[in-house]
DNA sequence: CTAGGATCCTGTCAGC
DNA sequence: TGCTGACAGGATCCTA
C-alpha cells in the first residue's frame, strides 16, 4: 500500500506549510542505503520551496540544492513540531502546530519517532521531519537543482495525466501494442503518477479491461483512460490523500481513505457501484488488480 | 526496440 | 503456537 500522485502531492502541501523558509540545523542517516549524496552538505541548508513531478517530491535549499524523495512501496513522512513525540490527537486535524504525516499509512503516524522504521530524520529548529520506509525500498537523494533534468528518473518522466491528450496516449499505446493496458499506463514514462490503485480505478472509468492488449484501444477509449485517472486523482486529493488526518479519521487505527473514492480497488466481493454485479481480484503484470467482470470485458 | 520476469526489503496474514 | 508461502499503492535490471 503506497502512494502514487494524489499521496505525494498531499504530502507537498502538508510539509510546506511547516518547513518553507525552515532550516535544517541537523540530519540522521540511520540506514544508508536511505540517503543518496554528501549527507554534509544538507547542514545548514534553507528550504526554499517544494514541488512534485509524478511521485518524487523535490524539496529545494539554498546553494543549488534539492532533497528528491521517492517514497516507492512503503515510505512515509512525518513532521512533528518541537516537544510533540507523539502523532495528532482527535480534534487537532488540520492545525498545524498538531505536525502532518503522509505516505504509507503505518501506527508510526501517530506513534513516538524516531522509530524502528526510520531511515533518515532531518532537523529544523521547528520540528523534525522523519522519513520512515519499512521496506528500504525508497530514498532521499542530494542533487543540484540546476542539474535535476539530468536525474534519470526524472529526465524519463512522462507527462502529467492533465498534461496528456488522448490523443498522446494512443500514440505512445501503438508502441506498446502488445503489452496489457494495465502494465502501460503503471509506466512513468507514458504518463507520470499512476500506480496500482489509479490505474484500477482508471481502468474501471473507462470500462477497459486491465490485460486488453494496449493496441486493441481506440481514440475514445483512451480518452477515458486519461480522463478516468485525472478524475480519480483529483477525488483523491481533494479527500486529502493517505494523510494523517484520514487516517486518524478512521477509528483511530487503521486509514481508509480509499473508502472516500475507490470504486474498484480493493473492493472484491463487494457490489459493482455501477451495475451491481461482484467486484474481482485477479492478477495483471505480476500485480494485484482489481475488476467489475461486467463493466470491464477483455477486447481480444 | 519490446515483453516478461526477477529483484531489492520487511512485515503481515491465511492456511496447515 | 509455529511454520510456510503469498502478497504488498514501485521501479529497475536482466534476459529472450
Amino acid at each position: 500500500m503506497m502512494p502514487e500522485l494524489p499521496e505525494v502531492e498531499t504530502i507537498k502541501r502538508g510539509l510546506k506549510t511547516r518547513i518553507l523558509n525552515k532550516k535544517i540545523i541537523q540530519v540522521e542517516v540511520r540506514e544508508q542505503k536511505s540517503f543518496v549524496g554528501e549527507v554534509d552538505k544538507v547542514v545548514g541548508r534553507k528550504v526554499l520551496g517544494m514541488e512534485r513531478k509524478g511521485k518524487a517530491l523535490l524539496i529545494k535549499l539554498d546553494q543549488d540544492l534539492t532533497l528528491m524523495i521517492h517514497l516507492r512501496m512503503t515510505g512515509q513522512l512525518i513532521y512533528r513540531p518541537k516537544g510533540k513525540e507523539y502523532g495528532l490527537e482527535i480534534g487537532e486535524i488540520g492545525k498545524v502546530e498538531a505536525g502532518f504525516a503522509g505516505g504509507h499509512p503505518t501506527a508510526d503516524f501517530l506513534g513516538s519517532l524516531p522509530s524502528k522504521q526510520t531511515r533518515v530524520s532531518l532537523e529544523f529548529e521547528e520540528g523534525s521531519l522523519f522519513f520512515n520506509d519499512q521496506r528500504k525500498f525508497g530514498f532521499i537523494k542530494l542533487i543540484k537543482t540546476s542539474e535535476i533534468l539530468n536525474e534519470s528518473f526524472l529526465r524519463k518522466l512522462g507527462p502529467e495525466p492533465w498534461q496528456m491528450s488522448g490523443q498522446e496516449l494512443l500514440f505512445k499505446l501503438k508502441r506498446r501494442a502488445g503489452s496489457p493496458i494495465k502494465g502501460v499506463i503503471l509506466d512513468q514514462q507514458v504518463v507520470a503518477g499512476i500506480g496500482n490503485i489509479y490505474a484500477d480505478e482508471a481502468l474501471f472509468y473507462a470500462g477497459i479491461h486491465p490485460a486488453t492488449k494496449a493496441g486493441k484501444l481506440n481514440l475514445n477509449e483512451s480518452e477515458k483512460l486519461i480522463e478516468g485517472a485525472r478524475k480519480a486523482m483529483e477525488a483523491s486529493i481533494e479527500a486529502g490523500g493517505s494523510t494523517m488526518a484520514t487516517y486518524v479519521r478512521a477509528d483511530g487505527t487503521k486509514g481508509d481513505y480509499l473508502e472516500q473514492f475507490a470504486q474498484v480497488f480493493q473492493r472484491q466481493g463487494q457490489k459493482c457501484l455501477r451495475c451491481g454485479a461482484e467486484i474481482q481480484k485477479i492478477r495483471v503484470v505480476g500485480r494485484g488488480t482489481h475488476i467489475c467482470p461486467s463493466c470491464q470485458k477483455e477486447k481480444k
